[in-house]
DNA sequence: TCAAGATAGGCAACCCGGTTGCCTTTGTCA
DNA sequence: TGACAAAGGCAACCGGGTTGCCTATCTTGA
């Protein structure tokens, strides 16, 4: 009954999808449109420190071009704001607007949510050893992986 | 110590990721460089009858322009061939060549094998379990997902 | 039989999240 | 003070998508 190899990627992929294309549109329903994953991580970094276009990149593991493009974003959704900076070079400084810091609060129990439904679906059990194993298997530090960029790239998890 | 709803999605995002660096590391190791997820689905998609751009761009449920990108991208790497075809309208017919095929073969060996290290690892048991679950979560028919673009979109499964 | 409509294909332009290459500004330190 | 590191940003590009619009061919029914 076990099928291909392929078919366990498959369904890892499908797996994340289901969950992040129901927490986009959840989100969406609760008012914050336009968000997308990215976003997501990349308030997060802000947050824990990240305040600047480099800083944010290396968290990132992207180009300060692309992180560039990222904070540009967020700051035209209102995410986050900038403020001056004592060292003129960077010039100005990130910080997370109440509004971004709804996002993320919003953002979690959204997913938290989710998981709960699979709960509810599966049993606790299921999910938290679906959890386990995979944990085991990425590694917890395997979250920082380097790979093209055909999909949001994932951040450093402090 | 069960996390938050996030993690889970973080967890199943790096799975698949782990599995889909690996197999496309591993197949250019195999002389097949420049291979991309999406060639593979397409590929595949293709071999089971999608012999022309409007059949792929349905089978993958994407347009009919990102079809014929993806086609002419599996031409240069003549992963694909065209033929005549008696319907003047489609002018041409897809044939997957000699070379898609072996890319094809390739493909699901590797990914088996990134399975059985899997199974080493965790467990045959553990690997199957979390097969199950996830197949059971997300359905065996919601391998098709309509949802925006920022991944490579997942193909029918016949 | 022939006009209307469905179907296949393709071009141009754009989006998003990335990249590289190159350049300026500012700060630091020998 | 002058060399260099570090931050930022512009322009151009890429991959895999999108939409809008157009033509060519086949099919059908009045």
């Amino acid at each position: 009954m076990s099928r291909s190899g392929a078919d366990l990627a498959l369904l890892l992929l499908a797996g994340f999808r289901t969950l992040a294309d129901r927490a986009t549109a959840e989100l969406a329903d609760r008012g914050f449109e336009d968000v997308r994953p990215v976003h997501d991580f990349a308030l997060r970094s802000i947050l824990s420190g990240a305040d600047s276009t480099s800083e944010l990149a290396r968290r990132l593991s992207v180009t300060r071009q692309a992180a560039a493009k990222t904070i540009a974003a967020l700051e035209e959704r209102r995410y986050v704001a900038r403020q001056p900076d004592s060292d003129d070079r960077r010039r100005t400084r990130l910080r997370v607007t109440e509004h971004g810091l709804a996002l993320l609060r919003q953002g979690e129990a959204v997913f938290d949510e989710l998981r709960e439904q699979w709960e509810k679906q599966s049993g606790k059990a299921s999910v938290s050893t679906l959890e386990e194993t995979l944990r085991s298997l990425v590694g917890d530090s395997a979250i920082r992986l380097d790979s093209p960029g055909w999909i949001a790239r994932l951040p450093d998890v402090e």
